[in-house]
DNA sequence: CTTTAGGAAGCTTGACCTCA
DNA sequence: TGAGGTCAAGCTTCCTAAAG
């Protein structure tokens, strides 16, 4: 793009970030939503704000071509969202890129594989982590962000703050979760947090890039061949609770899912006799043997 | 359908180790 | 002791999957 052509463009593309922050969305969709416009730009090497119908079906044909279905709908929203805040345009044909049914099913660890993969973190802070993650169903980001604070251990809860669509809730704290928490808190002391970054900055959370990383380096060392990824711990720690018996609006609860679609895959495990949640999940962390424990 | 979080890749940085 | 190598962590960006 020249730098006039340039210049044309930064105002409309400071006015979309500005209607994305006045409608209150999250970071991570401003993000993706800003990013979908750049794109666009970058393709036609011009401001946006000009281009036809049949240019704009000529890149969401192409972008079909050499991305996923995930991105297209991306695209579509976004452009969608420049067209009708920014430019006041309304663009009905873009209702014809619809993607082609599809329902994937997670990978899931077994427990002796939950709890292998914990045993084979050499690391006490992601050994913590998984054991975290795992034991009371939290989301990478959630794990991360924990804070000293959120430690309920006289109600035995956590407070999980600012989890995805930026609900807050409560999950059962198990025993064997507390006494991780603190053996590891003690090797840090952090005035907050409980999983601190290793940089100078002192409000640095630690990296969810390296928690990637070490969860498969570990995946490697215990020969598991599963499509596992942090999140997977959050699905498997549901699976094993319905598979305990609790019900699955309870496993919804803990989770902080509200549909019903994710877990569906859950349902025939439901007739098996309620267990209350907390022994469920107390019973889950207890059947980990941590090495650390072993050692200390 | 729309929105949000997670995963992955590529690059940079810094700690740690070895060796001349 | 300093140069060079290695590796993990951190950071940014882009892409994809999951959840609302």
């Amino acid at each position: 793009m020249n730098p006039s052509e340039q210049l044309r463009f930064n105002y409309p593309y400071q006015q979309h970030l500005t209607n994305l922050t006045l409608q209150g969305k999250r970071p991570a969709t401003i993000d993706a939503y800003s990013r979908a416009v750049r794109r666009v730009a970058a393709y036609f090497d011009c401001c946006p704000d000009n281009l036809t119908t049949q240019d704009l079906k000529a890149y969401l044909d192409q972008l079909i071509a050499s991305h996923s279905w995930s991105t297209v709908k991306l695209d579509r929203n976004d452009l969608q969202f420049f067209y009708r805040h920014v430019l006041n345009k309304e663009w009905q044909w873009l209702n014809i890129v619809k993607p082609p049914q599809s329902k994937t099913l997670p990978d899931i660890l077994t427990v002796p594989e939950v709890a292998s993969v914990i045993n084979h973190t050499r690391q006490l802070r992601y050994q913590v982590f998984f054991l975290t993650l795992y034991s009371m169903g939290l989301r990478l980001g959630e794990g991360i962000s924990l804070q000293v604070c959120d430690i309920d251990s006289a109600r035995m809860q956590v407070h999980i703050r600012n989890a995805k669509g930026g609900k807050d809730r409560f999950v059962p704290l198990p025993t064997r979760t507390l006494t991780a928490l603190r053996f590891y808190w003690q090797t840090h002391r952090h005035p907050t947090l409980l999983f601190p970054g290793k940089d100078a900055k002192p409000d640095s959370v630690m990296d969810k890039g390296g928690v990637q990383k070490a969860l498969k380096r570990v995946l490697c060392d215990c020969n598991i061949a599963k499509s596992i990824s942090p999140h997977n711990l959050h699905h498997s720690f549901a699976t094993h609770l319905l598979e305990q018996g609790v019900d699955l609006r309870s496993v919804q609860t803990l989770l902080g899912h509200n549909s019903l679609n994710t877990t569906a895959r859950y349902t025939r495990l439901t007739h098996i006799a309620r267990l209350n949640t907390h022994d469920a999940i107390n019973q889950l962390a207890n059947g980990l043997c941590l090495s650390w424990e072993c050692e200390s």
